[in-house]
DNA sequence: GTCCGTGCAAAAGCTTTGCAGCCTT
DNA sequence: AAGGCTGCAAAGCTTTTGCACGGAC
């Protein structure tokens, strides 16, 4: 028999709706604390701990995701369609990029070792258009 | 005239010898902490923060990488050949994957797109087989 | 009426740093 | 002798959490 994990239940909360559209508005990649920074316009009196919870439902939501590009800080999109990310190793900008996807290669892999792949995500370095025109 | 930036001098440290060693020897993809402990065994008086400053120039000398695996604490390794990483979804461990490689995979993105791309990290989220296994 | 979400503040956890003394060069 | 490296401790930063109150349902 299978053990069924308790559905949680979210309440509908105007914090969370702004959040989510503020994320969803950019595509800069933002920090916690900059989406903090945008929000606390509409809530004066807004908690970076507000903040922080509402990210973490938004991504058991599937809403939104944390990328992990090195920083000491987290950063978030709410984009969902599948995409790599272009990191410049200068100014650590974040650029979405979405003209190739390579699904086939997590059965590739997959083939050869044992253990169940779900999903790949691909990073690029290197440096972008603004950082190499300045140097 | 181009502006050159001071080389930066190392010199010899038994802990950092002993540190990359200690790394080197590992499959794992240990923490800061977990280094500090194994070396911790050979000097009683070891700090953290040695640990953490030798980690920082190791990477320097291009002999260690951190990884981002979306933890709360940082994992590095010292295996410098071209390699992907297999990580488990459910307990967090990483295995090193290496039996295939996409160099092409820069050349194609980058023809595409105004970014110099150097270098790019591919990650695989699923589950191992010990956690396969075990439920 | 329940009990989830919020603000506030404190705590937690990992990482960095100032300092004085030691060791490498 | 110069200055990087170390241990120790304190500080720094991002993220998490306890609590009482207000709001969603």
């Amino acid at each position: 028999m299978q053990l069924k994990k308790k559905e949680k239940i979210y309440r509908y909360s105007r914090q969370r709706e702004r959040l989510l559209a503020i994320l969803r508005a950019t595509e800069s990649h933002p920090t916690a604390s900059w989406l903090y920074d945008r929000l606390k316009e509409e809530f004066p009196n807004l908690s970076l701990g507000t903040v922080y919870r509402n990210l973490s439902i938004l991504m058991e939501q599937g809403l939104a995701k944390k990328i992990d590009a090195g920083s000491t800080f987290d950063r978030f999109e709410a984009k969902t369609s599948p995409h790599y990310h272009l990191i410049c190793k200068k100014c650590g900008k974040i650029i979405d990029f979405e003209k190739r996807f390579f699904p086939e290669i997590n059965d590739e892999i997959g083939r050869s070792v044992d253990f169940d792949i779900e999903s790949h995500r691909i990073d690029f370095f290197g440096t972008c258009s603004d950082c190499r025109t300045k140097s």
